[in-house]
DNA sequence: CGGTATATTGTGATGGTTCACAATTGCAGG
DNA sequence: CCTGCAATTGTGAACCATCACAATATACCG
């Protein structure tokens, strides 16, 4: 077996300055690219910079310029509703920083959260924290922080922090207009757990836009984001009621177990029932039947959130404000109108 | 509009020295629990610590013991069959380290994985790589890393680089005795991207099963890994042949894909044609109808990729091995008995 | 050719933690 | 009262990049 090679001790603006032999601060000025070199000296020093392979050591170089061009990123295990870790870590990319992603156990106590942001508060530039659930004050946050730039994903629309999140209950409006102009007066729902901060907004907006058509919900259940909890709660729901025409899910995950159910119990969609999700994963156009959904556009919200963080980092003087993106209803193929009964 | 707090300077121990009247070092020796500290010394440097709200600067600690607590983690944008970024993070988290997440673009050349390396190798205890494609000579990449622990996930079975997979071939075969003991005898494939090494190992495996009973794919596709690829290539594999009664698909997602186009054709699963996945990802089940595949264990193989990673960076001299798990078979309902023609 | 301006190069100190070693204190024994 | 020993506390230097500033060298002017 193989060992580990002897990690060769990796060269250093001195060690390339005896090498060149010049002193470390002409070496340091060529590798910035700095005037007031003489030409022949930086190609000289260039060469030794190539030879001995050197790169700067980035934990001295956050000691003593406080930039490290890392991003913390703070997330729950098994948190459903936010953008996927790869589009956020990909979007910090993309801006030019590296992600580091802390993730924390499920609840998210403040003390987890406090001690994984004071572990590596001064060895990021920012941090990016999805919180979809009313555990922490926001007057809190800012001290957690440290008074370091943040930006907060999937929180509740409103807030003041910086933020940016998508408008549910827009998404929902466009849902319920979807659905009443089919037809549809009888309309069940299964929401995301109402502890997080979109599914309320979607049960609520739900609410409000029936209430608008002088409608109320047929019957609602509570499941948690994940396929399983879809399944579950239709089969509840179709034990106590089948008279409803529609069903609205509280993604697309849970839609999918929903629309399982449903098929068990010799349901047929859309001619049974029309059943809608939210989300808009790319499976979801793959469903039996394809589904109609409200895509989330979480590569934008990844950008969006990213570029605001980035901006706080490299202009200090950004205000803290609360940005909306709009969601976009999909029509597929698990809505129709309702038969005349 | 608000604005960012000043970052109130954060208190090193010369601070908590000067405010608690004795040296750094004496500081330094409260903080880590050294002996030889009076112990009402110790008890008013613990309570000027408190109220400093000190905590060691992480740049300084890595400048100093060459030691930061972080892995990194490099994977390609857009790739399938690895285990989710999640899960390492988060076995990451379990080991105790925090782990830095690179996201390369696509393709993956050697000068972007280099790059990658080089910029934050002497900040990072180890790395952890997802490659799945043969683009890496293993040669370098011991170079590549600088002599530091690394580990490769999803790699090819039977490489001499510190590495775990989970093993294809294994998992084709318990596939492959489940459906000839069904009595299938005309068998297709959709399979990954061959260039992918477990997409390649389970074409291969599923190739020599076959022969071991005497018979040979009646039919193969190749497809992305994505779900949209699983549909066009059922598509294309419908349009030139009705004649096979068992279709095993490289993945889940494109098995989800297949069913699809197979519902659309108008065929029923299993009773005309048996399909089988592979990964069995927690929506696997709620497939319409409920799909047999072969379960990865995705957080077994994180588990195990960082558990040796850091017996790397903890021991120093651990001795380069492939790790390999194994995979394993969950029977549902999209596969059958053959109907006797 | 002295003197100033400019280009080029070098020195010293800083950031915060860690470690080896030196200095101080307290107390018992001689 | 002083030596010896341990317990306690302090100093200096190292890690490596950065920055302000000091020190040369070269060019140009009168």
């Amino acid at each position: 077996m193989r060992q580990l090679s002897q990690a060769k001790q990796a060269a250093t603006l001195r060690d390339v300055a005896r090498a060149a032999g010049v002193s470390y601060q002409t070496v340091w000025r060529v590798v910035k690219g700095h005037p007031h070199v003489a030409e022949n000296t930086r190609r000289r020093v260039r060469e030794v910079l190539e030879q001995l392979d050197y790169r700067p050591h980035r934990a001295a170089q956050v000691l003593t310029t406080g930039r490290s061009g890392m991003l913390q990123l703070v997330v729950f295990k098994g948190m459903y509703g936010a953008p996927p870790l790869s589009a956020l870590v990909h979007a910090a990319y993309v801006h030019g920083y590296t992600m580091m992603v802390t993730e924390l156990e499920r609840p998210g106590s403040i003390e987890a959260i406090r001690d994984a942001l004071r572990e590596s508060s001064r060895i990021v530039d920012g941090m990016l924290m999805v919180l979809p659930y009313p555990h922490i004050p926001y007057g809190v946050l800012g001290d957690l922080c440290q008074g370091r730039p943040f930006v907060v994903i999937g929180t509740e629309v409103g807030a003041h922090i910086p933020s940016v999140v998508i408008d549910q209950a827009y998404g929902m409006e466009l849902l319920c207009h979807h659905l009443l102009s089919l037809g549809h007066r009888a309309i069940a729902e299964i929401s995301g757990p109402l502890m997080n901060f979109d599914a309320r907004a979607r049960h609520e907006a739900l609410c409000e836009q029936l209430a608008g058509a002088g409608l109320s919900l047929w019957m609602s259940m509570e499941g948690n984001f994940d396929v399983a909890s879809g399944y579950r709660a239709a089969k509840r729901l179709l034990a106590s009621s089948r008279t409803f025409t529609a069903l609205v899910v509280g993604n697309d995950a849970m839609a999918l177990g929903a629309l399982r159910a449903l098929h068990e119990a010799g349901l047929r969609v859309p001619e049974d029932v029309s059943v809608v999700g939210f989300d808009d994963r790319p499976e979801t156009a793959y469903f039996e039947p394809p589904l109609t959904t409200v895509r989330q556009d979480f590569d934008a919200l990844a950008q969006e959130s990213v570029a605001y963080l980035a901006s706080m980092v490299e202009e200090a003087r950004v205000s803290w404000e609360q940005r909306v993106l709009d969601p976009e209803l999909v029509v597929r193929q698990s809505t129709g109108s309702v038969i005349a009964a």
